[in-house]
DNA sequence: GAAAATCGGTTGTTTTTGCAACGGAAAAGA
DNA sequence: TCTTTTCCGTTGCAAAAACAACCGATTTTC
């Protein structure tokens, strides 16, 4: 466990609290780690989820698979990313999509209540801890709105637009890189591989953009 | 101020405060009421936010109108409902989106960061109305989660279906009313007005569903 | 109560998207 | 290195959705 305190030093949660500070609450919280291979799921459709999660180390998709076999992705959760932390307060607690290790993945889990209920030993790094859930969980909030502004685009295109400039943005340059391929980026975007991949390059022979793999550039 | 006591004692984030309790809050939240007309903005794109807000009368309608003025409509807010919560935390603060009384409304704006900072007055009720404050956080995320998965779907049918079933479970009856008229529903699942009526024809005649104006039954 | 505006269903046409299948290039695995 | 798998662009076709325009009914406004 002492091995992951540089990592969640640097995570939204416990930000400004000192590695020995962090230990402390480790305990406090219950804290257990799992480790995922490359493929395996970290949470299954279904699961209680009581327990708010942070990836350590790896990368993550949260996605669902409908009737048909169409999968949506709805995010990816890097390094330092907190997940799990809808589904905590609610009354069922009833996951409803799987989180899926997409590299070999160390997730740590918290029992969040802890912090929240009254703490018997009311101390100072506890309320700092408290306001850092609500940053993040209002940034994580953020991003589900700006998710939700790309699938409000009527087209491909537009959803490629808002998307690839959002992304662009959050890069600091036109030139970027995203964690997706084709087939990923598409079930991110719920439209066809296909259709996407012709709607690229049509914007490519348009002059609007470049890329090649998962690299971009906008024009 | 006062005559919104038993209003603000129903939403989420007062919730087991007493009136007095909730009373002696306001001031220290620095807490401001807005009075706005059917039809007016209370908050605009670009503004810039550092208030949580709660609608106490009326409702309001978060949208966004793109540069050929084609209009998404992100969510509709009850009176009770918090909105703005996802700006307050972040760097710029700036609103992305329109927030459009289409009710006569009464809103009630508070500086939130009163309850995060360490507390002078250390009061019981700070930590419950924190607390509170994360509930309420988390079900607007399972909110926006929702949202995604309607426009995950790849059709009209089955954005409706997914957006129909999910308001029937949330109103406990396969026979419910929505919020929406056809053309708020377009924008609202961001497809065509004419296109989604003649697929709920379609699935009228199929037996599906039965509807009459904005009341729905499931069948 | 008359005029104006909104609402919702309908139709026909155009455009876009989905779908299925193929193949070459690159990557992964043995 | 050779085989197998994955990735991604491409094509043709079918299906779906967008768009524009129209109309009767209802609601709103004055």
């Amino acid at each position: 466990m002492e091995k992951f305190l540089p990592i969640l030093q640097k995570t939204k949660l416990f930000a400004g609290l000192t590695e020995q500070e962090i230990f402390s609450m480790l305990g406090c919280l219950d804290a257990k780690t799992g480790v995922y291979q490359r493929g395996s799921a970290v949470l299954s459709r279904g699961d209680t989820v009581n327990r708010l999660a942070i990836l350590l180390e790896g990368a993550l998709h949260i996605q669902r698979d409908d009737y048909w076999g169409k999968r949506s992705l709805l995010s990816r959760i890097a390094p330092g990313e907190l997940f799990g932390e809808a589904y905590i307060a609610s009354e069922s607690g009833v996951f409803l999509n799987d989180v899926i290790a997409v590299e070999d993945s160390t997730v740590i889990f918290f029992d969040v209540s802890k912090i929240l209920t009254t703490c018997t030993s009311a101390c100072l790094f506890h309320t700092l801890v408290v306001r850092n859930l609500f940053f993040a969980l209002s940034e994580k909030n953020r991003r589900l709105v700006r998710k939700l502004d790309y699938l409000s685009g009527h087209s491909i295109r537009e959803r490629l637009i808002s998307y690839l400039s959002d992304e662009a943005g959050r890069q600091g340059s036109g030139s970027f890189s995203i964690p997706f391929n084709r087939q990923q980026l598409a079930e991110f975007l719920s439209v066809d591989r296909s259709a996407l991949s012709k709607e690229l390059c049509k914007m490519r022979d348009e002059g609007l953009l470049e890329f090649e793999k998962n690299r971009f550039k906008l024009l």
